[in-house]
DNA sequence: GAGATATGTTGACTATAGTCCGCTGTCATT
DNA sequence: AATGACAGCGGACTATAGTCAACATATCTC
């Protein structure tokens, strides 16, 4: 899978667990509530830094997002 | 530590580990050499596409390189 | 002291991360 | 059917990641 996928993929499933709103997210980040919708999508690839206040707010260490990432990067799974 | 000196002293242990050059790694990796020493300087913040390729060519698992930058940044090292 | 290797630095450029605002569609609730 | 919460999506914008060429300095070796 590709890397904007994945980053999007994990994200998403992390906000869900928390339960919150892209829009709560897009709060608590700083981020703009539409930003966080193309992280989602995979439209965007994020700096370091957007990794580790995402996983800061998602309540989970920046390096197990990252190897949550490199999982599904490394996984056969396709989108269509 | 800021988030940017982190990762450039990690990028640059690592290199200079591998004993490679900065001008090698920049082969290695498809980057500009002075975008290694950017990075290296803590001048810029790079993507996390750009942690990956690193880490690849690094041989280190981007996670663990994630890991090490977020234990530098929690530490109290300070530059001056 | 000339040449080779390694890094710093900078200025101008291109590509893309991230903002801001607004409109659309969907779904659930009343 | 109206309202509200939520997400997709667009265009136009600003900030910054990453390129490229060039010059400077330091060190080491011959």
């Amino acid at each position: 899978m590709k890397l904007e996928q994945a980053v999007g993929l994990v994200i998403r499933k992390h906000r869900t667990v928390e339960k919150i709103s892209q829009f709560k997210l897009a709060e608590l980040t700083g981020y703009d509530r539409s930003f966080i919708s193309l992280l989602e999508r995979g439209r965007r690839m994020p700096t370091l830094k957007t990794i580790f206040v995402l996983a800061e707010h998602l309540d989970i260490p920046a390096p197990q997002l990252v190897e949550e990432i490199q999982q599904l990067v490394n996984s056969d799974i396709m989108e269509y």
